[in-house]
DNA sequence: TTCAGGGTTGGTACCGTTTCCAGTTTCGAT
DNA sequence: ATCGAAACTGGAAACGGTACCAACCCTGAA
């Protein structure tokens, strides 16, 4: 920059007021400096500039694990909002342990990121959300229920109605004793679906037949419940997979005990991903957009890098009944 | 700092040595400094050090698409080896436009980015090349090539050994009429493919009864090419997969034409993904741990970082049977 | 006793920008 | 012609650190 200046013979802070478009600059001298500027082939230096100015241009963003095809899918739409706002995207893993969330945001913190957008793997870590308090620039949170001293933007699909739209289809059907696999409770995802199948057996005026199991969204959690629920004395005649993982898992047991889908089981799954419509036959699914919600994230962030408030969207989640889903067992109910 | 150093009672040069772990720091000083760094809960600024330091500690990362779960996964490999060596990684999609690419190594130029992990789109974009032979800082490129003048650092895969194997595997279950479809030749996986695929029906001394079908790595061109390739007049009895986008194609142009695999149709994909191994039947693989991949990405540039010449890494490809092969139609081969 | 040299410390010049302040020029208006 | 405001420009002080240099104290050796 000083080279600039000196070839176009001008000061420092004048090629900074032609660069940065300040409204006071004769037409000679934005000429003369912008020559030395491409002769020089002179590019700012982002850093000092963030030093300068106080912005970074850079988002922070925790993710449990990016391999996850429904995460990389939203840090895909997440991205490319951010990217043509010019700002840029810091991906960490949480590798969902909570403690490394912890770490991750105060090393944005030192990073000096305008915001973040963070999938917490855990909203139930009180040291992550003390800290998070302390932060002060904008949060949006995905997918994620944190508390509203926080003022953070929060952006989540409506679980709990798919769930419901999904057991109600179940229930149609004639199955009662209904299982769910799904993940940890510290996680809003699975509160709510779980409170959407609660809802969907209430609606019904039907005892609850249903089992839920608790446990981890992963393969080892779907494979091992799957076999656990094929074990018991009145087995469930339909079971819901609580994420891509869990479905892999339950695949797998069906795949090894031999069961068939749907004539066997009936089988819906929480979340698109090649394998549900790809499977033979096709899974039944509680779908949502998720380049859309990760759109939304950076878009809500982006509403409070521009001095809006802190609010809170829900995108749906529809369900989407594919060949996976067939009549409960004659007699299935009866027995009930 | 400043405060730090007054309510230490040092010089605040002596605070950055304390914190920098200089040698020469009487350890009363070290002490009077660290509890006033307590007291005021004082974190230093990254970006400063950065400016001074001349490091960013953070390294670009630019791939086609993170929602492709092949690459999701090696971002994350990526990501962790770069993060417990202190690094962040800054993420762009090129969405396999090789303008974007150019965009995204300046912008990263720009950010002063200590190392860049890139995926070209595409490796004939001379413009990209071009800037590349410009950049200042450590290159690693994953699964392309590029010209040696970069003295960039490579890691790929030997993907022409992995087809070779799923092709004398096909050859020994009696297929001659073997169809590969494919990506665009400005990448080297494509290349490499092809060129396994030519290795292993020369090597058994066969007449070429292969067609390769060029396009893009997407869904839509496997689909399209399946179409194409069943109706020919003398269709293949086997098809090779390119990438699991093409596979998702093959899969749903099979299920709308009703042809089973493998009785009908023997199939091979390249790349493991989810569906692969979870398709009834599982489908034969051209496999790559990819998560190593990124890893030894991340370990070359660090590698370069710590002051090490750039090298090229080979990585293994091997090809996984199962179910999806099944013997050639008699006839098929007696016909040729 | 003197001196060299190592261990410590403070002062200060940067890193590459932005921005405030003040000075100079231009120009329309009186 | 005179004046004030507006347009333009240069100088210098930050932003928050790091690192070089010089000065100081102290110790062991000559």
């Amino acid at each position: 920059m000083r080279e600039v200046a000196e070839l176009a013979d001008v000061a420092i802070s004048s090629v900074s007021r032609v660069l940065s478009d300040h409204p006071d600059v004769s037409s000679d001298m934005r000429d003369r400096v912008l020559a030395a500027v491409r002769q020089l082939e002179y590019e700012p230096d982002f850093l000092a500039q963030s030093l300068r100015r106080g912005a970074t241009l850079s988002v922070g963003y925790v993710v449990g694990d990016i391999s996850n095809p429904l995460i990389a899918t939203i840090t895909s739409g997440a991205e490319s909002v951010l990217r043509s706002a010019g700002y840029s995207m810091l991906l960490m893993n949480s590798e969902n342990d909570p403690e490394f969330d912890e770490a991750h945001i105060r090393f944005f913190q030192a990073r000096r990121v305008d915001g973040m957008i963070l999938s917490l793997a855990s909203e139930r870590h009180q040291k992550t959300i003390e800290l998070l308090a302390q932060v002060d620039v904008p949060i949006v949170m995905i997918d994620r229920d944190v508390p509203a001293e926080l003022e953070a933007s929060i952006v989540r699909n409506d679980h709990r109605n798919g769930m419901r739209a999904a057991v109600s289809h179940l229930l149609d059907l004639g199955h009662r004793r209904i299982a769910l696999i799904t993940g940890a409770l510290e996680l809003w995802p699975v509160r709510e679906r779980i409170a959407g199948l609660a809802d969907a057996v209430a609606a019904r005026g039907a005892p609850d037949e249903t089992t839920t199991m608790v446990g981890s969204l992963s393969a080892e959690h779907g494979e091992r419940s799957t076999e656990q629920l094929l074990a018991m004395d009145r087995p469930p005649t339909a079971i819901i997979a609580g994420g891509n993982q869990v479905l892999a898992g339950c695949i797998v047991a069906f795949a090894r005990r031999g069961i068939r889908v749907p004539d066997d089981i009936s089988l819906i799954t929480c979340d698109e991903v090649d394998l549900s419509k790809l499977h033979a036959p096709p899974i039944s699914a509680i779908a949502r957009d998720t380049v859309q919600l990760g759109r939304t994230a950076a878009e809500l962030l982006l509403e409070r890098l521009g001095g809006g408030e802190p609010r809170t969207v829900l995108l749906p989640a529809t369900f989407v009944q594919r060949a996976s889903c067939g009549p409960a067992p004659i007699g299935s109910t009866a027995a009930a």
